[in-house]
DNA sequence: TATAGACTCTATAGTTACTATAGGGTCAAG
DNA sequence: CTTGACCCTATAGTAACTATAGAGTCTATA
């Protein structure tokens, strides 16, 4: 299939396949006479690969490592167990932080409703200042 | 002062500050005979204000809504309040796909630990390209 | 005075992961 | 043949920084 068939299939824009062959991550697939890419079922599937690992927030770098150990199936997966530990200790850290921006923003919220209803009197801007 | 103090008073690196200036969300400075820019106290307050809201994720624009709001005293801080909801929103969409990302991380690394320990015999492989 | 090191300047490019656009080629149906 | 959908590469843009290059300023010291 051509690559706007491969984007459908995928979900994937078409841009997007582009800019990952380009980083690496894809291979160079087949081309027709004209030039068009021609993908195959296996392509699909590293594609769907790299997609469902993005919807991880994997970044692109450790992706093209998951994709090397892919290729190395006696390989120890140790190293794929501590790329996804350290994934999660980065997305828990990440909700720790939002917990305390939403904290703040409710505090926010509550300050504003509160008070008057001008921009000097307002109780967001008075805790933006501070 | 001068934009290394400033810098070192506020924990916003020089760059930044030249940056922040650039996109117009702080004020030309007035500079030196050598034309090195020149900071007082208000300036610092500026600056410590968008740190403020940076770190509350408010996207740069926003923050520049809000400078523009807070040299109109009277107007209603209705917009203010919207914005602040709006974040808030946003905050909690984000929270939200991240424990869901977090759930799958957890169920994928318990998927490795109860198989093999090779990358063929990977439950987070086996998970990844399902 | 000269020098050296710290500081400052502007311009430009790079980071990450896309996303859009320009200008041109391919292909199939009418 | 024409037209419109699809495809191509190259380049630039997005957001919010961050780094680097090359040159100027300033101050303390010899």
């Amino acid at each position: 299939m051509k690559i706007g068939q491969l984007s459908k299939v995928s979900g994937c824009s078409i841009q997007t396949i582009r800019y990952y062959e380009k980083e690496g991550l894809l291979k160079l697939p087949n081309r027709s006479e004209g030039n068009f890419r021609l993908y195959d079922e296996k392509a699909l599937q590293e594609l769907e690969f790299v997609k469902h690992c993005r919807s991880l927030d994997i970044p692109l770098s450790d992706i093209k490592t998951l994709l090397e150990l892919k290729n190395k199936p006696e390989e120890s997966c140790s190293s794929i167990n501590n790329l996804i530990t350290n994934q999660l200790k980065m997305v828990n850290k990440r909700i720790k932080e939002l917990n305390a921006l939403k904290s703040e923003l409710q505090l926010m919220k509550k300050a504003c409703s509160l008070t008057g209803n001008t921009v000097e009197a307002c109780g967001i801007m008075t805790s933006l200042n501070s």
